[in-house]
DNA sequence: CCTCTTGCGTTAGAACTTCTAACGAACGAG
DNA sequence: CTCGTTCGTTAGAAGTTCTAACGCAAGAGG
């Protein structure tokens, strides 16, 4: 399975490439990107720090890889999300693509609330996305546009209902996450689903 | 002004703590908090590293002072958030003060967005806040529901419309600020006040 | 099959970081 | 004026990222 790469070499280079961000991964979320440490993976791993840099240029390189495959990730599992069984035309439930959508996205960011926040969290100040990401983050919103756009238009514009579906959805999510919510009697999975169906129907 | 402590030794102290916790915060501002650095701090007041040890245990205690004073400096400004004009009955503009302190919201966060980031951005797994800290956080939703109770009770309960209220208007401020908004040909503010129009009417 | 280049992992070390320990000096209370 | 508390210092341990130089192993070309 997957043996990307042709030569023995490219294989076992994107082999350990890949397991180096598997630990990255494990790190982040056990203690946040800001804790992620190139020596631990290496030492981890059963090598001697300075190696990993044979993989990545840097801690920086790492991280805005691991940002970009979350950025990938969701793009795809939004893209995966189909419209169930709408005829295309927009019949069948109205809503069914972006409720769809709302609930893939609870799901993606509980699988992993680090790989959330690494998109939506706290920006670094000095940081600039380099441009593939940023057209992963437009394929996003693009997705969520087209399942704006095959709603009955007696509510508003499709790219303002995207946009308060995103940001709406975005405040329950982030805010839950957080652990903002523990502690005050609330069901957070009933009040993304009560935000959801407010923005079904407008 | 503000001769806290009585010894001239205690004025000093709390002096150069507020001398610490503001050149933290103009790092923060700059960088972010992971990269507050105790050592450039000590270099910017012209003393040698562990001298600040004498004034924060540590840099998770210096964060965490930080944080408090960013929940503290929230919770008054809301608290300081008066009605404007309204009899006490609730009569004028129904909707008046929940406006005012979406706005004051919006006034405070934008005026150091690594403030807000650090009371509502990623969180650090393991970290849990002191418990006076979340005593502060309760004071701001207390005084969110209050604003929220004065309303004409034809909508949803206050605890709803509250809740509502705070994850909605974070959900814009917090894109906004992290800039997921730049290069949208969207102007933030109106967003911002769309969403505060929406709330004070349901 | 043998060479030879390329790539990988190593250690050494510089420049950082937080944080502890021990020392000396200055300050203020008695 | 003395004496104890507090402050700032330097030294150093244990981390971190990252560079440089070295040796070895593995694949490519003859």
């Amino acid at each position: 399975m997957a043996d990307t790469g042709t030569t023995p070499r490219e294989r076992y280079r994107t082999q350990v490439r890949a397991e180096i961000k598997q630990r990255a991964w494990e790190q982040i979320a056990a203690a946040g990107a800001s804790a992620l440490s190139l020596n631990a993976i290496a030492k981890q791993m059963g090598m001697s720090g300075p190696a990993l840099y044979r993989y990545f240029a840097g801690r920086d390189e790492l991280i805005t890889e691991l940002i970009r495959d979350a950025y990938r990730s969701l793009a795809d599992t939004f893209r995966a999300t189909a419209a169930p069984q709408s005829p295309a035309d927009g019949s069948g439930a109205p809503g069914a693509h972006l409720a769809a959508l709302a609930h893939t996205l609870r799901d993606w960011a509980l699988d992993d609330p680090q790989r959330y926040f690494l998109i939506y969290g706290t920006p670094v100040p000095g940081y600039h996305a380099p441009d593939d990401i940023t057209t992963i983050a437009s394929e996003i919103m693009a997705t969520l546009l087209e399942a704006c756009a095959t709603l009955p238009s007696d509510g508003p514009a499709p790219f303002r209902r995207a946009m308060a579906f995103w940001t709406r959805l975005h405040g329950v999510l982030s805010l839950e996450l957080a652990g903002h919510f523990t502690g005050m009697d609330l069901d957070p999975a009933q009040l993304y689903a009560g935000e959801v169906e407010a923005l079904l129907r407008p």
